[in-house]
DNA sequence: ATAATATTTCGTTAATTGGCGAAATGTAAT
DNA sequence: ATTACATTTCGCCAATTAACGAAATATTAT
């Protein structure tokens, strides 16, 4: 039960969902997210780290970046198939395409100073 | 988005968790459904008037009842998964069993007098 | 018609949550 | 070592939400 609540609870606001889209398009760093979302940095690790907590994407820090991506594949029944669901859906959300192209373009390196 | 959004938060809450899960076992009125979960009756309609919104339930009136039932099949992509996925959760959880076995008994006419 | 019962709506309150900025932490470059 | 930068943690505030009881609505029974 708290399981479920975590993984609904983590898919259930707009914002998390936006990231979970873009992750889609590849792995990306918190400051390249923050640059797609326009909100504060803080805000968008605390975002991540629910996402985490529910086991719906994995961190892997590389150098002085955290790189958060979609699990390849989970052994967690709910969790495959909530990634599943979402790979189908909000292929036409105007946002989420937008959000998409610009996770494409954004780069740390010139994002970052 | 909005719908998207309208099923994950309905589905992040423990209580209409334990509804769905209820439901599962027969249709049920209001005053059955609040006798298991043990709350007001105002935030039992309330818990069961969001699961509408998002379309994770029917409602039926017959007489001075209201069933509240799982729909047998969802034109929505969104919802017939998640009408199935949550069909095969939770078969172990002890606190859904209990309201699973106490939906069977509980009878409306001996309950509301 | 009146009373009884089931449900919903409304207003209030307490708890949760999303947002921010500031400070803390950790890593890389100078 | 010091500086610069990415990220996280913390404390705060505003908005949302779950809960309740009281009042409103609707239906059945007397």
């Amino acid at each position: 039960m708290r399981n479920h609540l975590k993984v609904f609870k983590a898919l259930s606001d707009k914002n998390r969902l936006r990231i979970m889209k873009m992750l889609e398009v590849r792995p990306m760093c918190v400051c390249e997210i923050t640059a797609v979302l326009n909100l504060a940095p803080s805000t968008v690790s605390k975002h991540l780290s629910l996402l985490h907590e529910a086991e719906l994407i994995e961190d892997r820090k590389e150098g002085r970046w955290v790189n958060y991506s979609l699990p390849s594949k989970s052994q967690i029944h709910l969790v495959s198939e909530m990634l599943r669901l979402l790979r189908r859906s909000l292929k036409d959300d105007p946002e989420v395409l937008a959000d998409m192209e610009k996770a494409k373009n954004v780069n740390r390196v010139e994002l970052c100073r």
